[in-house]
RNA sequence: CGGGGUGUGGCGCAGUUGAUAGCGCGCUCGGUUUGGGACCGAGAGGUCGAAGGUUUGAGCCCUUUCACCCCGACCA
């Protein structure tokens, strides 16, 4: 893309009305847009980086046998009535509205009932499962206080998957495969490093839930880490009782604070029963489906990684998330401006995405750009390097230049 | 929802004991610049969050209300 086709612009000063560091680079380099607490428009770059998100859960969703689908925000409230999350004393996160003749409905917080109830079209026999529907969605969490820019919003991504199994025994496989489907998407965002598998509460149906955690000075967890392990324990599970089950004592675990990314849940019967989600076994006998639920947040990762990887010039993109690799300087006249359109063509062609800065500014401007937009790569053609055919590249992350030759660089990057 | 804080051009801010608003960034025009957010000159842009009140007079005082941020409680 060619900056001159970007609507948006950067500015120097921070919004007075965000502390959070995601939200302050975000919203300074163009990213997202303030709609209002705790809810944000994505605009270009920042669609750019959430589609990368999400590109990334999809392709190890689909690995693991996931169904894409997109269901509906509004929701009926008598399914939700059925299982008995429609109460707000049970759910005090909804949103309702009504139709115009007063008819309550709600705006999805999470999926597992209309899903279910979904699912009774086409589950009915032993050979109907397991199947794994998951979609990408807006949730509506009507939260008391939103907060940390794209860390807890009001509207936000989530990727949700349910599983829908014969067996406990069908169902635990299941879940381990999951469990390192995620440890695979973490990885792929630059996250794996930081980010445990963490031990949290599980519900009448499993002693334990696993949270995916990310260590961050952010976070609203707090968690102890066995680092050879790679495990933590939540706070909320952090008794003697589990810490014996586990095998683990005090003294091998660290406390940090971390922000939940994923969770997995094994909801056995819990919607199944009273949603009457049943199937036919081997032996002719009407039973319960098994389920799970396992949720990532794509635009809390955002958030997280937008905080995580930034240092005092501006946002620093891993390679995957990027909304582009290479951020394209063009200082001079004439000539730069048909070499650095050659090369833009040149790595189009390649499928390297670039944004060209291909406007009327002073280079100290597209530099700061680069560096504040978080682009892995700035190369920079002038008519003073042309005279020497060299262009140069510039790592975002090390901030350190090489002169190159065209055939090198395009080795380099492509 | 409890506590604290903030609302003034698009953005960031100043505005004294009450006298009808100013600075920086950005924007427009002209000129000079051109490898780290340039400089000079000339401009445009604000019913001071909203409503009510006190006063000769309110950005400033009082009341109500809305929004936003932070801490807490609660939560992907």
């Amino acid at each position: 893309m060619k900056i001159s086709h970007l609507f948006t612009k950067t500015t120097k000063d921070a919004p007075s009305d965000e502390v959070a560091k995601n939200a302050q680079l975000l919203i300074r380099a163009g990213f997202i847009y303030k709609e209002m607490a705790g809810v944000y428009t994505y605009l270009p770059l920042g669609k750019k980086v959430l589609d990368n998100i999400v590109n990334i859960i999809r392709e190890e969703m689909n690995a693991v046998g996931g169904n894409e689908i997109s269901m509906t925000a509004l929701q009926n409230p008598e399914v939700w009535q059925t299982s008995g999350r429609w109460n707000d004393d049970v759910m005090d996160v909804w949103f309702k509205t009504q139709l115009a003749d007063g008819k309550e409905l709600g705006l999805a917080p999470t999926h597992e009932e209309p899903l279910t109830k979904l699912m009774k079209n086409f589950i009915h026999s032993y050979k109907d499962l397991p199947v794994y529907p998951y979609q990408f969605q807006i949730k509506f969490r009507n939260e008391l206080r939103s907060k940390s820019g794209l860390m807890r919003g009001r509207e936000f991504w989530m990727k949700d998957l349910y599983s829908f199994s014969r067996t406990q025994e069908e169902h635990d496989a299941f879940y381990e495969k999951i469990s390192e489907a995620y440890v695979r998407v973490f990885d792929r965002l630059g996250l794996g490093e930081n980010t445990y598998k963490t031990f949290a509460s599980g519900g009448s149906f499993a002693k334990f839930s696993h949270e995916f955690q990310t260590v961050s000075s952010v976070g609203e967890d707090t968690i102890y880490i066995h680092k050879e392990k790679r495990i933590a324990i939540n706070l909320e599970v952090y008794t003697d009782d589990v810490l014996a089950e586990l095998g683990i004592s005090k003294n091998e675990l660290e406390e940090a604070k971390a922000v939940e990314v994923g969770n997995i849940f094994t909801l056995g019967t819990r919607f199944s029963d009273p949603l009457d989600l049943n199937f036919t076994n081997e032996e002719g006998a009407t039973v319960p489906v098994i389920m799970g639920s396992y949720g990532i947040g794509p635009s809390r990762l955002m958030g997280l990684i937008a905080e995580h990887f930034a240092d005092e010039k501006g946002l620093v993109w891993p390679e995957n998330v990027a909304p582009a690799k290479v951020y394209l300087v063009r200082i001079g006249n004439e000539d730069a401006i048909k070499a650095a359109d050659d090369l833009y063509e040149q790595f189009t062609n390649a499928g390297i995405e670039v944004l060209y800065d291909d406007r009327e500014e002073r280079p100290g401007t597209k530099f700061a750009d680069a560096e504040l937009l978080g682009i892995p790569y700035r190369v920079t053609v002038s008519d003073r390097l042309l005279a020497d055919g060299k262009f140069e590249l510039t790592p975002r992350v090390s901030g350190e230049t090489e002169l190159l030759t065209p055939t090198d660089l395009l080795a380099k990057l492509i």
